[in-house]
Order: structure tokens, then C-alpha cells, then sequence
DNA sequence: GTGGCAACATTGTCCGACAGTCCGATTATC
DNA sequence: GATAATCGGACTGTCGGACAATGTTGCCAC
């Protein structure tokens, strides 16, 4: 059944070179902080010319596992952040035509998950950041944009505040995608804006007093309202002017 | 408070090239499957070294936003493939050092959900690949590696059932991080094995007679076990042999 | 039309070069 | 002595040109 032979695809040099390099930071033989060699120095290193080297790099850069400190020359190795990592999520998550219910559905699995957690673990730290979104978020409320951005960067806190970086990176790309569906539901549906208000209130709220079930429950109404606010959105018969 | 100025990133030239040439494709004016201009021709229309534009290409073909079909030459507008894309999340993952209680969380709430919608959404083919792949677990089980694969691939099969590209996506991750635990634990501790064709089989039935609850609720017991079966792995005293 | 071949186009890699800028050390200034 | 101006070296971003290997394409014979 298997196949003798396995297609061998060639590696070009740059692509080999990256992989090495990046199977050095995987393996923290080189760690995060440390400055790479320059690369003409890289490119003695590894037998080949410059430019071969830095179409290895540039690999490396886009994965995010090497950057530079603003202002800075060199290169050296980074930690990938999760808005870098997400985004390229969420592109080839658009790029799939995913629904708004494929999104609702993943947000429902995951946002409340993360809300319980936050709960119990939040430092006051994160939870002031939550609570600092929500208020921009109802301070804001007649700026579309702002209010938008207020959403995202609740949702972002209350991820970050789960004290799970899986869950949080898990969440991120949803983010992303939400924001334009948010947008047009926000513009058109009236009485969302105020629903997001309370029920940004109640988490928070939940969140602060370490209630976890109230938190997730919360959470999920909230998610929920989403979920209608879309169904009214896109009737047109229903949708608000 | 706000500062008068915001720092301004220069952005090289083969960033703003690749930064275009996403946009492009982001927005479909540019649609998957057509073949880009030569990289000489490009550097004209850019007006451009080439060497320049080959950066910007290589940013774009790690995303996975462009890439050639096997023994072509010719560069070509791709979709970003979930196992290209989730390598990266979770390399990003582990080089920031999750726990596993992290891991567990995140699949927790993400692979309940995707047996669930499996149950009502699956495909005869997409259960036939599941159905497989717990049959391959069953048959490998004494050789670890094997063993460990079939389990990676019931994950993602049963996501990719789920008929949501979010989840499945979400998902993808996951898997990568859970290989190496679970080949240790797999290999310490004695009644994973058994476990583990227990809940694939109890999963893979109810995902074929539709019993969406029953999906659920077996899936959590499976991956319940796997938090059990790591706390044995990582007690000494408890382990076997 | 199909097979085969030759000319062409394109990619991967190399070499050499240069301007702009960041860095570190040295010198000038208060 | 501490701080500021200066200078040379190192490094990156970009350029131009070059060549081998390998797809691609059009043409010709059958």
C-alpha cells in the first residue's frame, strides 16, 4: 500500500541553512537574547555566499524566532510573541473562508475556558489591564473603531489572564477575525452595544472576586450575544438602519 | 501623556514588497493557484534587485502564502496548509516553555467540542480516516513511535471531522506538543496503551451513530486520562518500570 | 496528434561593490 | 573627571552582473 520510494524534494541551501539555525534555537543551544554571528560571518560559517545567508534569515525572522531590538543592527534570537504568530493564523484562517459560525464555535470552546481560568489565577496585574479594556470599551462606545479595538483587547487581557499561554495563543488569531464581523454587527445592531457593556462588567467583575463559575458562565452569554447579534445583523429584514 | 511622537520603523524595502504582495493575495486580488511573475520580472515591476525580491519571496513562502507544486519552478499562490502553519505556532509554544498542565487545559477545551460537532458533521470519509487511525494505534500499539503517531493522527482526524477549519486549526498545535509527553508517559506507564483503544473505540462509535453527547463526554474521559497518566509518569515512586 | 529535441526562461547560487548607519574608542570641552 | 563631539570600523540593505542546472515551450519529424 505504502509507496516503495518516497519523493525526495531537494532543499535549497537557504532552506537547509534555516533549518539548522532553527533546530539550534529549538534546541536552546542558542538562546533567546543571544546575538547571531554577522552575516559575513554566517556565510564563512556555513561554506556559501551572503546573499544565500540571508534568504536563510529572512526565514527565520518571518517565523519570528530572530529579530532585533528597535534601532538595533544585529540580529539575535527572539521569542515568537503571539500577535506575530497569530496573525499568520488568522490570514490563512481567512484566506480558508472560515464562517462566522466556524469562529463562534471555536471562540464558545475556548473564551469561557480561559474566563474560568482567569478567575483563579489572574495576578492584579492582568487584572487591572482587563478591567482597564472594559472601561475603554464603554468610554469609547460611540467610536466604532475604538470600540472594536476595546473588544479585542478585552478578550486579549482575559486570555492573558488565564495563565495559559496555550489557551491565550489559541485565542489570539480568533481575535483578528472577530474584529471585522464585530464591526458591521457593532454598526448595525443597536442594542449591542450596551449588552457588550454589561456583560464586559459581570466577567470583570466575576474575574476580580476569583468566581470562577461566574466568570465562565458570564463568558459564555457573552459569546452567545455574539452569536445573535450576527443572526440580526445579517437579516436584513430585522437589522437595524 | 501620550508621547508627541511615535518611533518610526523604517520598513526594508523587501518587507514593504512582501508586505504587497500579501495584501494582494489577502484580498484575492491575487488568487490561489495562479503562478507568480519571474522573480526577474517582479524586480522590474518593483523596481528592484532581484536578490530584493527573492527576500520578499521568502517571507511570503514560509508563510505558506506562496509555494510550488512538487517539481515545478514556477512560484505560485498557495493556501496556507494547517500543519504548515501550526508548526510554527507550536515551535512558538515550546520555546516558551508550556507545561504540560497547559497543554491539557487547551486540549481540554478545544477536543471535546470537535468530537461533538463530529458526531452530527462527519463525512462517511472523514470517520473512515478516524475509524483508521484507532484501528492503526490498535495494531501498532507495541511500537511507541507508531503508537504515538496513530494518536496524533485520531486527534486530527476527529478535528478535521468537526467540519470547522477554526478548531481544526486551533487544534493542529496541540498535537505537536503532545507527541513528546506522550511518548514518555506512553511508555511508562502500562495501562496507557489499553486506555487508550478503549476511549478511541468508545469516541470512534459514537462519531459514527451520530451520539454527539457520548462523543463529548468520552473524548473528555480520554483526555482526563492523559492528565492521570502524566501525573503517574512524572511521580517516580509510581512509575513503572 | 505524439514523441523528441533544441532554444529559451527561470531559479539557485555566487561574486563584488557601495551607501547608510550603528558601535566603540578616541579626543575635545566644560 | 564627566560629558560631548569625532572618527574609523563593522554591518546591513541594496545593487549589478554572472553562470550552471533545470523546467518550459515551440518546432519538427513521424
Amino acid at each position: 500500500m505504502a509507496d516503495l520510494f518516497a519523493p525526495l524534494d531537494d532543499h535549497p541551501a537557504y532552506r537547509q541553512i534555516a533549518n539548522v539555525i532553527e533546530r539550534r534555537i529549538v534546541a536552546r543551544s542558542l538562546r533567546t537574547g543571544d546575538a547571531l554571528p554577522s552575516e559575513t560571518d554566517l556565510a564563512r560559517q556555513f561554506g556559501v555566499n551572503r546573499s544565500t545567508i540571508r534568504e536563510a534569515i529572512r526565514e527565520l525572522e518571518t517565523h519570528g524566532l530572530l529579530g532585533r531590538v528597535r534601532g538595533e543592527k544585529r540580529l539575535r534570537v527572539t521569542r515568537p510573541e503571539p500577535d506575530q504568530v497569530s496573525s499568520g493564523v488568522s490570514r490563512a484562517l481567512a484566506l480558508h473562508d472560515v464562517t462566522f459560525l466556524e469562529l463562534w464555535e471555536a471562540m464558545m470552546a475556548i473564551e469561557p475556558v480561559a474566563a474560568q481560568y482567569a478567575a483563579t489565577r489572574r495576578t492584579p496585574a492582568q487584572l487591572q489591564a482587563l478591567v482597564r479594556a472594559a472601561a475603554r470599551f464603554k468610554r469609547e462606545v460611540a467610536d466604532t473603531a475604538a470600540a472594536v479595538i476595546a473588544v479585542v483587547d478585552f478578550f486579549t487581557a482575559v486570555a492573558a489572564a488565564s495563565g495559559n499561554q496555550v489557551l491565550a495563543l489559541s485565542q489570539a488569531p480568533l481575535n483578528l477575525l472577530l474584529a471585522p464581523a464585530l464591526t458591521r454587527m457593532i454598526d448595525r445592531v443597536p442594542q449591542a452595544r450596551a449588552r457588550i457593556v454589561e456583560a464586559q462588567g459581570k466577567i470583570a467583575a466575576a474575574i476580580k472576586l476569583r468566581r470562577s463559575e461566574q466568570a465562565r458562565t458570564w463568558m459564555e452569554k457573552h459569546i452567545r450575544d455574539f452569536k445573535r447579534g450576527h443572526e440580526l445583523e445579517s437579516m436584513p429584514s430585522k437589522a437595524g438602519k
